[in-house]
DNA sequence: TGTACATCAGTGAACGCGCGTTCACTGATGTAC
DNA sequence: TGTACATCAGTGAACGCGCGTTCACTGATGTAC
């Protein structure tokens, strides 16, 4: 009955919603076109409809899939043998240049926490929950007495400053910001500051 | 030789700056038509180009408007003696519900400022001359030892925990972001935590 | 093992619509006489 | 004081374009016999 391989379409409809994930971020939702995603994805846009019923479904499953996706890069260490990375390393990778420099990588929030306010109830549903658990995540990393508000109260924080650093037209008012927030952030959650002085340039 | 009174054409492009600034910050700048704004200024769209040479020249002068009539309305007491506001009572101000429930009177950073990061050049320094006013103003109000960079971070923390407060889509969680958001950066800034405890319903 | 065929993932032309922009015009203004 | 008129702020029809969406189709797939 099945003719074509029983994974085939679920692995393109995963690729559509990751290529749509990367060009959201990189260039906001409204720019970037159902043809777009489509052809970053490798088909064209006639087929778009079999996979999804509306633009609107897209954005709602690239919200979720960029903010599970980024939280895997942000929480676990980049030497591939899924070491959990403590706050102060968190801090220090998400107020950083790379991620303020690669936002198609990035956090969504960041990147399109301004569009999604204005979006469609189901995008909002989709981000909330999606947000919902990176904030536990990061709860899970605060020292004793914090909870799952002040996590909350940290990524909205550090997704601003990622934010206004990208927003900025001077380089070196950009990295300021950015170096301010690392101050600010781990003097708050008592992450070690002697670490953060040091390893400025990353 | 002046055939209209010498401030009319000043008037009515102030007015189309205003209403675009208001229009901007409310449904972001992409959804928002050159139709749309004119509409809004009481005018129709076909005079627009006698005003700007283009639609991102009027985005430009939008960014720097709104940037310093939000920081008007955050820096001044609203009792119109023009007396200015402590850090307590800005921290209170911008991270309040009345700021987040109105958007297009609010700070242009919490609304916008993911779209001005992928605008043009012009855009982009002009939002950055103008939230260079808008941080210095802050800066003043901070304890000692604080300068301009603590007062970039801070506002960049309070816009994006203003921005998430807006995006995600339970009341509940929205409010107590902004709570938390008033505990760490009033616990951070030595603002005084008794006064955010009591006015939490501002 | 070889062929005929039903399936359906993906194609590409076409649609209506709203956008930014242009331009020939209209009519309120206030000056010149 | 009254009228003719030059100015130019604002009007509204028209443009080309890219968008989201629809749909008749094509051709690779792998099963049935």
């Amino acid at each position: 009955m099945v003719r074509y391989e029983r994974e085939h379409k679920r692995r393109t409809h995963a690729s559509i919603v990751d290529a749509a994930s990367r060009a959201f971020r990189a260039q906001g939702i409204e720019r970037v076109g159902v043809g777009d995603v489509m052809a970053r994805a490798g088909l064209t846009h006639g087929g778009f409809y079999a996979h999804f019923p509306s633009k609107d479904a897209l954005v709602a499953e690239a919200c979720t899939a960029s903010l599970l996706e980024s939280a895997g890069r942000l929480f676990e260490s980049p030497d591939g043998t899924g070491t959990q990375r403590t706050l102060s390393q968190v801090i220090r990778a998400y107020l950083s240049r790379a991620h303020r420099d690669a936002p198609e990588a990035g956090c969504a929030i960041a990147a399109l926490g301004g569009e999604i306010a204005r979006h469609s109830p189901a995008t909002r549903q989709a981000f909330t929950e999606a947000a919902q658990t990176y904030a536990e995540r990061l709860a899970t990393l605060l020292p004793e007495g914090a909870g799952r508000d002040e996590a909350w109260a940290l990524l909205a924080g550090m997704a601003g400053t990622v934010t206004l650093a990208r927003a900025v037209d001077e380089p070196a008012l950009s990295d300021r910001i950015l170096l301010a927030g690392r101050r600010l952030y781990g003097g708050a959650f008592g992450a070690d500051l002697e670490t953060v002085q040091t390893e400025r340039n990353q």
